[in-house]
DNA sequence: TTCTAAGTTGACGTTAACGTCAATTTTTGC
DNA sequence: GCAAAAATTGACGTTAACGTCAACTTAGAA
């Protein structure tokens, strides 16, 4: 690539780097078929929207979603068809995915709460010792 | 088992059968050191505590974590040794996985905020439509 | 007592998500 | 224009988290 063809475009590497991923991480997504790079002659050319479908995998992953779950995310975010009726069931999807989230976000709420308490008390414990050691 | 031992002790089945898991799982996590039930003559026997450990791990799973990390967290809930520096590396390891944990909540938080933009977005889409074909 | 259901320990199989290596082509700095 | 760096495909290897199967013991009901 001699300069830039369009605004926005990023090589495999550039994403690799900047995301801190493996370019074989890259080329696997898009086996799975998550992401849909064009092609500058044999090279894969990334654009802005790719980079966006990327950032989403990656959050995807992050939450304990399988690649196989965060590619039907990623369809909820470019319905195929304009027709009513599928339209509709996109929306019931939304629906679902976001049960599941704020259900997660629940686990997440205990799991920090269990962590608070079992922090204050060992820091309980702990100014307790030192003032027996220390009078 | 002819009567309970004690107040509340459960066998594998008992334990697969109320968190929705099998009995292998279970063993899989003893074999990995994340439980350790007593036994009785052969049989595994869970107990009370064990059950608490289960929810935690089964928590940590549906939040992504690996078992070497939910067993690093399992770790913080009973502090080896009482020693005063041990004491403070714990507190230290919790304020972590605190900050972890809030991380994963503000991508939950994103998510769920894209998620329901992208509804909305559909919903008023599918009334316009809808009021098109039906003046 | 005998049979059955539940428990046990190996051992091997499986799937997901890449890592790694080799062979080859393409691109780029000088 | 040429060597080095970067990209590609293909194939095989690896790790985590169990599933599955076999062979065996043991406890409790009939």
């Amino acid at each position: 690539m001699t300069h830039d063809v369009k605004t926005s475009s990023f090589t495999i590497r550039q994403l690799a780097r900047e995301f801190g991923i493996t370019a074989r991480a890259l080329r696997f997504y898009e086996d799975k078929g998550l992401i849909h790079p064009e092609r500058l002659g044999q090279s894969r050319l990334y654009s802005a929207r790719d980079r966006v479908r990327l950032i989403i995998i990656l959050r995807g992953k992050r939450l304990g979603f399988s690649l196989q779950e965060i590619h039907e995310i990623l369809n909820l975010y470019n319905p195929k068809d304009h027709g009513i009726a599928q339209m509709r069931a996109t929306v019931q999807k939304y629906r679902k995915q976001i049960e599941t989230l704020k259900k997660q976000r629940e686990d997440i709420d205990q799991a920090i709460k269990d962590m608070i308490e079992g922090c204050a008390w060992l820091e309980d414990t702990i100014t307790q010792k030192s003032q027996i050691t220390n009078p």
